[in-house]
Formats: structure tokens, C-alpha cells, sequence
DNA sequence: ACAATTGTATTAAGACTTTTAATACATTAT
DNA sequence: ATAATGTATTAAAAGTCTTAATACAATTGT
């Protein structure tokens, strides 16, 4: 399992974001799973050859959100899918997301069915990548 | 017809994205039609208590998405909706923030329903709106 | 116990972005 | 003409992002 992460240079998004954002999605596609560890921060510093401090703001973020639990000492880990919780705000700012999303859907002059079978498509793309990975374990 | 836009202190983003944000949306619901004229430059700034250069940006962003069309010396319109082009990177875009989107959800611990039924949901208020506005003019 | 590895914290500096401010200019409307 | 429009420029202040160089605390392996 080599290393998936790749930081554009020209995009606006800050690295410690990136990093957290293509770990999050590894995860929501079952590609990291519950209990797995996560490369060490100096390691994973070294090989995108980024500041050790970008890679653990990125661990933070995600620990954050509830997606890994962190041991000083051992390592930063993938927290169990089942302890993870949601409240109103994190409802909230998804469904912010969706209408933000929606806008520029609609924006370019995309359809109702259309921006639907798109997302749908995208999602399906999620949940078969889980089902594949639970086949092969 | 008052004004909408609100700008949130404590947000991340941008003023000038939060009125650019807001105005698109207004645009994808509706609210604003083809020919419809925005606040002059200084007038909303004056009015959302910002720099003009400020709400500048936020509608030279708006130009550049092709959702208005500005007219030195009379003011800034909404654009035609069939003039409105879209090509393969803005469908790119869609798509990886529609990933970024669907990974919360799923990270949140979601269902694949739940998050379609959302989606549906929030789309279905853009169109709702729409339609609305149809019967009243 | 010891050494190596892990995550965390601090301080500093440079580069970049955001916002305001103060003008000035060009075009259009009245 | 006069007013109102969008645009452009220059400057400064404040904040964010990233790197750098350390140092500390906790765990792991021997």
C-alpha cells in the first residue's frame, strides 16, 4: 500500500487541508479502515516533502472531525465508524455544502435530473469501492 | 425588494465570496431573473458596511462565471441563463466537490439514502422556488 | 533501563491573501 | 453638464499559510 496523497502546488487550498481532505476520502471509501494507522507524521512530511507541523495541522483536523484518535508514542490511527457522532451544526453545514453545490449546479445550466444522476453516480462510485474492499478481505 | 446578503463576522470565507455566494444562489433560486439589475457598487457596500472595492470583487467574480454582465457607467445584470456555457473543467469541479461533499456525509455516518434524500431535498427547494416565481409574474 | 519513534508545542520569519482607504478615470444616464 | 455607474491603482494593516529549528512527553522495542 504505497502512498495515495498528492498535493497540487497551483491549488488555493491550503496543504494541511488537502492532506486532510484525500486521507477523509480514503476513509469514507474504505480504503483506510477502522483501527489502521496512519503514516508518521515525519515520515509522510518526508515524502511529500512538506514541513512535519503541515502534516500534523492535517492530523489534527482529522482527529478534529472524529476520524482518528491519536497516542503519543504510537501513532495516529482510524477511529471506529460506529463512535462517530453528528449534531445539528455538522447536519447543518452539509446541507450549507449541498446548497452551495446545488447553485453552481444549476449555474451551468445542468438540470434537476441531471445534477441528481451526477451525485448519485459519484456516491455509487463510494459504496461500491466499501463493498469491493469487504469482498476481498 | 430588500436586500438579502448578509455577510457572517465570524466565517472563513471571503466577504467578497459570501456576497458573490449569496447573490449566485439568489440567481440559481430564482429570485434574480435575466436583465435583473444588482445594487450599484457603492450602494451595497454602503449598505452591507464594506470597502466598494470589496463588492467590486465579489461581482468581477460573478462575471467571470458568467452569471452577470456589467455595463460601465449603468450598472451590473443578471445574464441570460441560455447564454450560460459550461465546459468539461467545470464539470470537474462539480464532481470532485460533490466528492468532498459525499465524504462528510458518509464520515458523519450517514446512509447512502439519508444523503440522497438530503440532496433531493435541498434541490428540490431551488426549484420549488423557481417554479413559484413563475406563477407570480 | 535505554534508545528510537511517536505526537505535540513554541517561536520566528517570509510569502501571500484579505480588507480598507483614498483617489482617479471612463462610460452611461438624466 | 452633472450625476451615477464600473474599473484601476497604490498603500497599509491584519490575518493565514508554510517553513524552520528546536524541545518536550509518551510509547515502543530491545
Amino acid at each position: 500500500m504505497a502512498l495515495w496523497i498528492q498535493i497540487l502546488p497551483g491549488s488555493s487550498e491550503p496543504i494541511y487541508v488537502q492532506v486532510a481532505e484525500q486521507i477523509s476520502k480514503a476513509i469514507a471509501r474504505g480504503e483506510l479502515a477502522s483501527g489502521d494507522k496512519l503514516p508518521a507524521v515525519r515520515k509522510l512530511a518526508a515524502e511529500l516533502v512538506i514541513n512535519p507541523n503541515t502534516v500534523a495541522r492535517a492530523y489534527s483536523r482529522l482527529e478534529q472531525a472524529g476520524l482518528v484518535t491519536t497516542k503519543t508514542g504510537s501513532g495516529t490511527y482510524v477511529s471506529d465508524p460506529k463512535l462517530r457522532r453528528h449534531d445539528a451544526a455538522d447536519i447543518n453545514i452539509l446541507t450549507d455544502r449541498m446548497d452551495t453545490l446545488i447553485t453552481r449546479g444549476l449555474n451551468l445550466g445542468l438540470e434537476e435530473q441531471d445534477i441528481i444522476a451526477m451525485f448519485k453516480g459519484r456516491l455509487a462510485k463510494f459504496v461500491n469501492k466499501k463493498a469491493e474492499r469487504r469482498k476481498n478481505d
